[in-house]
DNA sequence: AGTAAAAAACAATCGTGTCTGTTTTTTTTA
DNA sequence: TAAAAAAAACAGACACGATTGTTTTTTACT
């Protein structure tokens, strides 16, 4: 049986105060959940394998295998992990912007700089993955979701004036989604032309203006 | 040393006449490039090993391999053929139009049939593999340089309008390509949602109505 | 008979999961 | 409070299965 998973392990230990054991338990499961990270945005999905993973992070593999039950656990992990970082790091470039006089422009280079982010490609490795490793998908796709319900409610707050006409907002973001990730993406093989770029960022935003509901 | 590769092989083989054992070796050749994209698209580059794409071709493994030196120049002979069954398939599309009162529609129509078959996700898994792996980056990159090239080419002769002014062309095609893409991409994680796709798609068509250079 | 195709067998490597043993920390108990 | 017991962190080694490339054997064709 499975007796206790790792988390669970964490969570009696945390109860009262934080011993020096838990703490050095989260510190390690911190430590290899981030060198997994490393390792797919370096090696690829299939190319972080548990030696490697457990050598970028610089402990041994039966340490790391103490702490996850399996690599699917350690990706799983991973995945969370990744999911609050990229969440985190979305709201607070939101939360730099100005809130008065605040330009679709902004929104805008929020999320093209969301997108070329290098935690982006790795969510990226991983959904190619998912679509032929079932197991994958499973912890991935709720991650998925939530950023997307993440950002579109960001969005709504964020933008009132288009509240008055939700499906132009939603063709907007489509726009901007679809047209950003495709961009994205292909500098994965193809390498980047900031001019072409720059020139199809600013039709975008021509684009959002002319959507944007007027009051 | 790697004595002489498969395709000389082939090549000494079909001097003079096609005799029916080059005929065979030519045959089980295609078998097996064509199990090799079918497996991919089934299970992923990675999961593609040669054990599966032998029992998919419906060969031993020792055939297969007496007609590819390694796994490598297996996926290089899928590649090329996939990106001449790709290129083919698009151009048989862009010829079925009608010549003389060519839309955009059509042409946009004939990009997003393209972007959403079967082989597309297989050129974009191996994209994606490329990423990590500088030996299929090698094999796949002039693949993809050509493909866009002759994209860009075709669109310049049927679209004559548009020669007046390259630039808003250029545009037009990065705007169609990474959208028509990014919505390619996003059916990989998350389930395809016909009415946003269809407003999107429309959307897009105006764009390129109000981009097109006025005569 | 001789050559190519196909199949099978082989050796070497690699990744995974499990198991055993050691050290360190925490808890219990006297 | 100090010793003993329990639990956790960590390291290394093992066995199993899978994949790859090579070599050997069998089959089919000309």
């Amino acid at each position: 049986m499975n007796s206790k998973t790792s988390t669970e392990k964490v969570k009696t230990a945390q109860r009262k105060e934080i011993g020096r054991q838990a703490q050095k338990s989260a510190s390690t499961r911190k430590i290899i959940v981030e060198a997994a990270l490393s390792c797919i945005a370096k090696y690829g999905y299939a190319g972080t394998t548990t030696p490697i993973i457990a050598n970028e992070a610089g402990v041994s593999r039966g340490a790391m295998m103490h702490h996850f039950n399996n690599r699917s656990a350690v990706i799983g992990a991973a995945i969370e992990y990744l999911h609050e970082k990229r969440l985190r790091a979305f709201k607070r470039a939101i939360a730099a912007l100005p809130k008065d006089k605040l330009q679709l422009h902004d929104g805008l280079k929020a999320y093209w700089k969301h997108v070329t982010h290098p935690l982006y490609v790795v969510f990226h490795e991983l959904a190619v993955a998912s679509r032929t490793d079932k197991g994958l998908a499973k912890i991935l796709q709720p991650a998925q979701a939530a950023f997307y319900d993440e950002w579109y409610n960001l969005s709504y707050d964020l933008f009132p004036q288009w509240r008055s006409n939700t499906d132009a907002l939603e063709l907007a973001m489509d726009l901007v989604n679809t047209t950003l990730e495709g961009v994205a993406i292909r500098h994965l093989s193809i390498p980047e032309d900031i001019e072409r770029e720059t020139r199809l960022f600013n039709y975008l935003e021509e684009c959002l203006s002319a959507l944007k509901p007027k009051l």
